[in-house]
DNA sequence: GCAACCTTCACACAGCCGTGATAAGGTTGG
DNA sequence: CCAACCTTATCACGGCTGTGTGAAGGTTGC
């Protein structure tokens, strides 16, 4: 499948599929003339990659960090070693503090799109 | 120990360790005045989020992900899915096509540093 | 009571991110 | 052989990140 086709297919546009692949999130194979071809593969992961940016509003660097973490041992040891001393809500128990936090943080958001 | 102190000792500004604050990475607590308040445990975070950030060029909104991802279980549900997609080296074998990338990204990188 | 701290708020700025547009040129299929 | 595709490369742009600086004002310890 060609970067044309797969672009009408999955909605995003061929100067976001070249990007993504720039960034390394989504690559493709090469035909021998060096066009690009998308497979079921590819597919399944624009569109596993647009549903979670529509939900999450997560940015590309950050997806790419969790490739990353799954790729750089050291990088993943680095960062738990942080999150260990990170105050961690216990995954039943509601963590007052946090919550609290967030609510904030929320707010201020919102105070700054008012604005 | 006050900001100021804080600030001495990890190398952060008292401006930055604020904005950790806002960004919800450092956050730690008030006296009654409103002063912050660091302890043992901010200073671990802080020196850990400073190697980090030294040794793998990593962004904060990176961090921050880290913690989403710990916070936020459809969110952590939806990025291994979209994971799962991806041709992920096996820990123990080397994975030729996924190399020979990193190196052409390296590569491409080095070639805009250089211009 | 005052110096040395702390607070929030706002202005400023370089640099990167995501995205479109466009140019100059190669490939492909009927 | 040519229309419709593809390639790379470049310019452009708004918005966000990370960081400093400063103003206006509250707190604290000696």
């Amino acid at each position: 499948m060609t970067i044309g086709e797969t672009s009408r297919r999955t909605g995003w546009s061929p100067r976001m599929l070249r990007y993504l692949e720039q960034e390394g999130l989504v690559v493709p194979a090469r035909s021998d003339a060096g066009y690009r071809r998308y497979g079921i593969r590819e597919l399944n992961q624009l569109n596993a990659l647009a549903d979670i940016r529509a939900r999450f509003d997560v940015e590309l660097a950050e997806l790419e960090f969790a490739l990353r973490l799954r790729r750089e041992p050291a990088l993943r040891g680095a960062v738990e070693t942080w999150l260990a001393g990170t105050t961690v809500p216990a995954a039943d128990q509601t963590s007052p503090a946090w919550v609290e936090w967030e609510q904030r943080k929320h707010e201020r958001l919102l105070a700054t799109d008012a604005a």
